[in-house]
DNA sequence: TTGCTTTGTAATAATTCTGTAAAAACATTC
DNA sequence: GAATGTTTTTACAGAATTATTACAAAGCAA
């Protein structure tokens, strides 16, 4: 098994390096960031199986992280940290998609268990209770809870893979992602694979949906760049 | 709305005294008890909505009392406390089937955080603790009381257990419930268990209520997530 | 147009999940 | 403590899904 890799975003210099120390005591690989800027992009970078997100950092709220991350990776496992008292952030922590929240100051054993057990957890595949509403486009309405579809074609079942990854394409809607995101989102996985895997449930995804599936109209092709979702095509017009 | 009432069970009085004194200013029922026995006393007589459990008590040890009462309410949510340091506690406890737990001496707040979020979260998949009189569908009438029903195959008797599940599913209907939220409610189990117990109860089940159990009209698989009772199946065909 | 790169597609392989039966383990009752 | 009923475990087959491979088609640049 490889080390998990954990993102731990924290400015204050003291508390982090205890944290890192301990960390990779336990076996974890740990990247470490001060600003969110930073974060984030090492977030578009590299894949990880666990954040840890300091909620006051120089340059941006962790709230506006954590949705952030959410977008593209819905069932990473978030740990937030939060200074004592601040209870209102906690709550609204667990809101923004925290999967777990931790009071500074905090013991080192606490810390650590949470962490193992957030592992624990998403490891044995924790079929992420999406809590989605029903999406529509076109003629289509997906039900991503029950993965199941109306179609022009009649009630379809989809798979778990293809509901996530509608997912993804449903929260960033007219966002162009890139293949690295799409394979990092759905599939949690190293970025820099070549496969043909994508492709496939692209066309598989085109065969549901779409009225001419040769013509897509929402799950276009942005050669050299990834795939882009249009909700909406009326607009663009030709 | 009625008042959630909460069993707290801890030996140490004035521990207790402050845990009271807020737990009532924020609206909830205390139900104290200072020793195992007069705690499952108390479990049997009422019915709580929470249990705070002390692990370090004179005459038990809460591991026993959560195992006991795991038995006849596996999806109560309890809330563990442990001392600081017994590490080992903690993670067993979980094993238990502790919902959360929180190490001594804890901050107030974080204390009412945790019920208030342990509150919210089982209200989820216990949406309405009803054990319905009789639930019809198909050809099928189950009396979740008695455990009996009437099938095309005549009356037959269900075990506990079934109708547990049946409950489950009737309060949930054309919901896809995962195997791990099934497990928990069901059998309280941590959901991390991998087993297939749940599959067997699936196909007993199938063969007592469908006409076809190799086609099931109602008990549905969503493969890689779960199962889905469907009532009225009429218009799903294609 | 040619040559190179990226994307689309199908066929096939590999993997993962589910269905099922039978045996083992528990629990209850007499 | 044997008999009975129930639940859990084990083992494996079959099904469904996902990954890989190989190549065709399309886009792009010179």
């Amino acid at each position: 098994m490889t080390k998990p890799r954990i993102l731990l975003v924290e400015d204050e210099k003291h508390i982090a390096q205890g944290i890192i120390f301990n960390l990779e005591l336990e076996g974890f690989l740990i990247t470490h960031t001060e600003t969110g800027a930073a974060a984030m992009d090492a977030f578009g970078r590299q894949s990880f199986d666990l954040v840890v997100l300091d909620l006051m950092l120089p340059d941006s709220h962790g709230f506006d992280l954590c949705r952030e991350m959410r977008k593209t990776q819905p069932q990473l496992p978030i740990l937030m940290l939060t200074a004592l008292g601040e209870e209102q952030d906690r709550v609204s922590g667990l809101k923004e998609g925290a999967d777990d929240y931790l009071t500074k100051p905090f013991s080192l054993d606490e810390f650590l268990l949470r962490i193992r057990g957030m592992l624990r957890r998403s490891a044995w595949y924790q079929p992420s209770q999406i809590k989605a509403e029903d999406y529509q486009f076109g003629s289509n309405l997906i039900d991503l809870n029950n993965l199941t579809a109306e179609t022009t074609k009649g009630k379809i079942r989809i798979t778990e893979l293809e509901g996530r990854m509608l997912a993804i394409f449903f929260s960033n809607e007219g966002e162009t992602l890139t293949r690295a995101t799409l394979l990092k989102s759905v599939w949690g996985m190293a970025e820099d694979t070549e496969t043909r895997t994508l492709d496939n449930f692209i066309v598989r995804i085109r065969k549901y949906f779409e009225e001419d599936p040769a013509n897509p109209k929402h799950f276009l092709t942005v050669r050299g760049r990834g795939y882009q979702f249009i909700q909406n095509p009326e607009e663009q017009e030709r």
